[in-house]
DNA sequence: AATTGACATCCAACTATTTGGTTGGTTTGG
DNA sequence: CCAAACCAACCAAATAGTTGGATGTCAATT
């Protein structure tokens, strides 16, 4: 019934769909080079996925999944988590860069794959609204939302990062990481603060 | 010396692909549609800019130039500044999007025709240390550039944002930009803190 | 004032190449 | 022997970039 190991094949396509879409996005991501790093022939794509399109979202659904693992859990500590991310987002930017990717080709609609039921982040908002002494509701799912992004946005926009401090941010990794983790510290604080 | 009108042609293809480059990227964007959207021949493109690599770059150095204007200047008011810059970039996204582009497209390295010098937000960061009461120094810079980070991220990553809280940012406009008043509010409050 | 030469602007049509997607046949495991 | 997995070769459409000629503008010349 499954000659041939069918979903090794599937694996090792997606795996390459994944660094060639996180490298050169949907529109500059070539399907002979996917087939080609994945060691497959390239028909192979249209009979397990369809088409590019299709293979992109099975790609970004996958690696969402992983990420829900992979990213860090936040403890006591939001500053550290926060720093913890942007090592983890500065050690590998595949996630970062397929997410803008996503973003700018779905543009502000939600993508045809997204079902809002699916989660990925409720047990990182319901830690942090504990650590914050918050209720883990929308206020605590924004708060979530912008550590993320304090941590991602020097590594998502590094143009502007060298624009504004004259520095790079990838040789100046360790100042820029003290700097993300303060600016987490102060908005977790302010949050305390207004509980009291 | 300038017969018909050549700085008028190059000008309506710089906003035409500005458009289109938002939209499509440069992968995704097409010579043929900025031609036609500038309601000019193809040709001109290249008798003007050489390359799509080179009217991309064109673009973003006019674009930029143009942001340095039109970004509100930051105020006594953090939080108020942070609010008109997130609604600035709601009603048109365009400058995100570019921008977001141009990082995809360069990754880490420094995009081939950025000079350091020109640093269209001096301003602002003076602007910010001065409310703040620190020196406009590479934390101030920094800061600056955290704090537009907190007003964009919601922006620029829609389907995370979408994911975390339930609600599309673009109908929950409102709250979304109460929530990012409150961020860089709270940042602000954690410098001036830090001064006693 | 009219003519003309020089030159830059502009365009329709063309080309070489790339690219997503297909087809027809071959191999492999059950 | 059958169905699924696989592949080499192929195809049509799209696309960045080019070419050769036409058209408009200015300035020098008559």
């Amino acid at each position: 019934m499954v000659p041939r190991d069918a979903s090794a094949t599937r694996r090792k396509l997606l795996e390459a769909a994944r660094d060639e879409f996180a490298e050169h996005g949907i529109s500059g991501g070539r399907i002979d080079r996917i087939a080609e790093r994945a060691g497959v022939n390239k028909e192979r794509v249209y009979g397990h996925f369809g088409s590019k399109e299709e293979l992109f979202k099975a790609v970004l659904i996958r690696v969402k999944n992983e990420q829900a693992v992979s990213l860090p859990t936040p403890g006591e500590d939001i500053g550290g988590w926060v720093g913890r991310v942007y090592d983890s987002h500065m050690d590998d930017p595949t996630m970062i860069r397929l997410m803008m990717w996503e973003s700018l080709h779905y543009g502000g609609d939600p993508a045809p794959y997204e079902e809002p039921e699916a989660d990925h982040y409720a047990d990182k908002i319901i830690a942090v609204a504990r650590t914050l002494g918050i209720e883990p509701d929308d206020r605590a799912a924004r708060i979530v939302m912008s550590l993320l992004g304090v941590a991602a946005w020097p590594i998502a926009m590094p143009q502007t990062a060298r624009m504004l401090t004259g520095r790079d941010p990838y040789t100046d990794r360790e100042s820029t990481r003290e700097h993300v983790v303060r600016m987490a510290n102060a908005i977790a604080q302010d949050i305390r603060r207004q509980q009291e």
